[in-house]
DNA sequence: TCAGCGGGGCTCTAATCACC
DNA sequence: GGTGATTAGAGCCCCGCTGA
């Protein structure tokens, strides 16, 4: 059963002020590692520290995600600027074409080498899986919603849950994952599964916004999700096509 | 015709505000 | 500081458009 870290998980941490957000990243992750592999009596490999200029990194638990939750703009609000950039303001959005949807060229695109060297030599990510690829929809970049949706129906595999993430998912029905987005900066996010009536998803929630905002992610753009792992921990790459 | 899925509405919870 | 009102976030699920 993975723990979550905690602030006393770091009270042994001294900061190195040459370090990039992308550094603080890996050190959580070391640090997670550390602390799994304590409670499977085993001493962890600690992952290699590099010196890319990466921002934006923040953590955050389950636990804290409310923690300094601001109110934003209300949705009506929202809702006027957006009309704002709409051909036809007083009518729904016209629905995307199913063939200009998620259509995944095939073979799908492999990720990009400069991806593939940062997580691979790196960050010494293994056993990358591409999750989904598809295209972005209003619901996916709509701040009131704060949600990424990857619906069953169109991922590649479930594999890039072991047994017991996916068991985690059951029970709980979210948990904590990394995420490195289209700009390469590490976030903590939370995937959730939903269970629908008639179909479920994968949801990425919690910190998403700020990734829409970070990366300028907007409606039409072909994004990829790839998994892979830090020793054994759950990460995910977002690239924008 | 119908299954699938995106869009968005509803409800609950939590944060913040206003007032005492 | 306490309490109720207001507002926004999060989770869930239904509606209806689209394409097979």
């Amino acid at each position: 059963m993975m723990e979550l870290l905690t602030l006393v998980d770091f009270k042994d941490t001294k900061i190195d002020p040459n370090w990039g957000p992308f550094d603080y990243l890996l050190h959580v992750l070391h640090v997670d590692q550390q602390k799994l592999q304590k409670s499977q009596n085993a001493p962890p490999p600690p992952p290699t520290l590099c010196k890319q200029d990466h921002t934006g990194f923040k953590l955050r638990s389950k636990f804290n995600n409310s923690v300094g939750l601001k109110r934003k703009r209300n949705l009506k609000a929202v809702e006027e600027e957006d009309d704002g950039d709409q051909v036809a303001p007083k009518l729904k959005p016209n629905r995307i074409k199913k063939q200009e949807k998620s259509v995944c060229p095939i073979p799908p695109p492999d990720l990009p080498p400069l991806f593939r060297q940062l997580i691979v030599e790196e960050m010494g990510g293994r056993g990358l899986v591409l999750v989904i690829q598809k295209t972005i929809f209003f619901s996916d970049i709509n701040p009131t919603a704060s949600r990424f949706s990857i619906p069953f129906s169109q991922v590649k595999t479930h594999d890039f849950l072991n047994e017991a993430e996916a068991k985690e998912l059951d029970d709980k029905n979210s948990m904590q994952v990394w995420l490195l987005d289209p700009s390469m900066r590490g976030t903590s996010i939370t995937l959730n599964k939903w269970v629908m009536r008639s179909s479920s998803l994968y949801v990425l929630t919690n910190t998403w916004n700020s990734v829409v905002k970070n990366n300028q992610l907007e409606k039409g753009h072909m994004v990829q999700l790839w998994s892979f792992r830090m020793n054994s921990l759950l990460c995910f790459a977002l690239v924008k096509l």
